[in-house]
DNA sequence: CGTATTTGCACTAGTGCAAATACGGTGCACTAGT
């Protein structure tokens, strides 16, 4: 252990005397560290870990104010409320809910040097007013919270996610610290990308969480499916969470729920505020026993007693599905993660990971209205002249800027470059989200197989976050048949898992797993593929890659 | 991709059936009407 610097001692001072924490772990410290010797930093580290710690600290010892992007206001109005304990006066947040007045108090608090710590939403960051009085308050440090936004709801969503590079270069490249509690490989490297890192720290916390107990029950149809996970909510200790693909299914599984005389309540985005926070509350304290969920509920959670996570409907990815379950156990005490899985669900999933929010058209429309212009323009201005909604152009901004026929400038406004072709170029955007949507497919694929797998479920999600993992865990379902003690030995494989492979079609990859007679690659273009491994050999389809 | 709702059509009024269409998940900001 190489002796503490100045700056890391008076980092743990700051730790001990401002916010009482005795002492830190090491994760905390190394990406403390990292911080203040003036690294750009994603961590990666379980919710309830401390990681609000490692920013809070580190903008204390740092001169210069932070600037926090969190993507829910709520989110934000919780830390802004922690820190009054320890930092009082010192943190505060803009968003378009504040009265003009308070927005221009809390400017002038920042300029005036008095708050360290200012919270704010991507959206705010798109205006060019913000970001110059931003740039002014020279910040010394910007925090990506929940950085795994960057990559999932960046690309259509929440485009603004992808503009956050551009922010941190008008800011003069403060240091940049993203945090988050579950990002695969990709995940990682897109974050690193996107929000332009330079020499970037990653530091990954152990994913392993051996008090959930994994486990898939299989169904034909979905009435079976329904009644079999009713049955085990009911006898189930509580309280719990179901997670469910639909508004409509959360609210006819918590109203079954009640009739079989649980204390169940839905939890959607189609509520209104005030029901989504009295359902929130009841459940946090104990008063509400099962909460039937959309992916809307969870971000920001840390509830300790959560006994079991099941699901009415499987997730997206295993990033969605590993952070859905994340929410069980965090108290350590035993608690089940079981996927109620038919596979007709997977239609549905289908179509959310296919649903491209523009094409080609559209995406040639808005290229052509930015060159008919002759300054940079913004893009909430194009939106009369194309008929499309802000978000389709923001969304077809971002393809175009991919495939580099536009030039977004930092406070958002773009500009054409020349020489482009209209039509070739948006044919060009439209594969790159072809491309897109293929690694989306992947995803779900991967979620899939996890469904269907006969080997150890802890192995399969460690090692799709880039884990080694020695099976049986002892504590899933396939390890309880004995199951997986038939998965392949470690070391005799004919690539190393997380090496770098390359096939004559897919191009490069990463060997992710091995299960029976087939091997796993995330290929870099096509995600990720299953191959057979007999043919693989035998026509020697992948070739080691040095790194 | 699958399901649920609406529309279209026979045609004096409510019904029935097929075809067409809409919808399905995450949140911010902004605006118009109380």
């Amino acid at each position: 252990m190489p002796r503490p610097t100045k700056d890391m001692q008076r980092a743990q001072r700051i730790a001990r005397e401002v916010f009482g924490y005795d002492k830190l772990h090491a994760a905390q410290k190394e990406a403390i560290q990292s911080v203040l010797s003036g690294h750009d930093t994603l961590a990666i580290m379980p919710t309830g870990s401390g990681k609000s710690a490692i920013y809070q600290i580190a903008a204390l010892s740092l001169s210069g104010p932070t600037v926090v992007v969190s993507p829910l206001i709520a989110l934000q109005r919780d830390q802004v409320e922690a820190l009054e304990q320890n930092a009082p006066g010192q943190a505060a947040l803009i968003n378009s809910t504040l009265r003009p007045a308070d927005r221009e108090a809390t400017w002038e608090a920042l300029e005036e040097r008095e708050l360290e710590f200012l919270f704010l939403a991507p959206e705010q960051l798109s205006s060019e007013e913000t970001l110059e009085r931003l740039r002014a308050a020279e910040p010394s440090l910007f925090v990506v919270d929940e950085a795994h936004c960057v990559s999932e709801w960046g690309h259509d969503f929440r485009p603004e996610y992808l503009r956050l590079g551009g922010v941190v270069e008008a800011l003069g490249h403060p240091t940049v610290l993203a945090l988050t509690a579950t990002a695969a490989p990709p995940v990682r490297e897109e974050i690193v990308e996107r929000l332009g890192m330079r020499d970037a720290r990653v530091l990954v916390r152990g994913f392993d969480r051996p008090n959930i107990h994994l486990a898939v029950q299989q169904f034909a149809d979905e009435g079976t499916k329904r009644a079999a996970l009713l049955g085990a909510v009911v006898g189930a200790p509580k309280p719990g969470i179901v997670y469910a693909a639909t508004r409509k299914g959360a609210e006819e599984f918590a109203h079954d729920l009640q009739e079989r005389g649980v204390k169940a309540a839905a939890y959607h985005a189609g509520m209104n505020a005030a029901a989504r926070e009295e359902v929130q509350t009841a459940f946090m304290e104990d008063e509400l026993e099962v909460i039937v969920a959309t992916t809307a509920f969870g971000m920001g959670i840390d509830k300790p007693n959560v006994r079991f996570v099941h699901h009415l409907d499987i997730s997206g990815s295993i990033d969605a599905y590993y952070q859905e379950i994340g929410r069980a156990g965090r108290d350590g005490e035993p608690a089940e993660a079981t996927l109620f899985f038919a596979p007709g669900d997977l239609n549905l999933r289908r179509f959310f990971a296919g649903s491209a929010i523009v094409d080609a058209d559209q995406v040639e429309q808005v290229l052509r209205a930015v060159e008919e212009q002759d300054a940079p323009v913004d893009p909430a201005e194009l939106r009369e002249e194309t008929g499309l909604s802000q978000t389709r152009i923001l969304s077809a901004v971002s393809r175009l800027e991919e495939v580099g026929a536009l030039e977004v400038l930092p406070g958002g406004e773009v500009v054409a470059v020349e020489g482009t072709e209209a039509p070739e170029v948006a044919a060009e955007a439209a594969l790159a989200q072809e491309h897109r949507r293929t690694f989306e497919r992947s995803r779900l694929e991967m979620m899939h197989g996890y469904a269907d797998t006969h080997a150890c479920r802890r192995e399969y999600l460690l090692n799709y976050f880039g884990e080694a993992y020695s099976p049986p865990c002892g504590n899933c379902d396939n390890c309880d048949a004995g199951l997986s003690l038939t998965a392949e030995a470690e070391g005799d494989v004919p690539f190393a898992i997380g090496s770098r492979v390359a096939h004559a079609t897919f191009g490069e990859g990463q060997v992710v797993r091995y299960e029976g007679e087939k091997v796993t690659v995330l290929f870099d273009q096509q995600g990720y593929q299953t191959l057979a491994l007999p043919i693989v050999l035998e026509n020697g389809l992948l070739e080691p890659v040095q790194a």
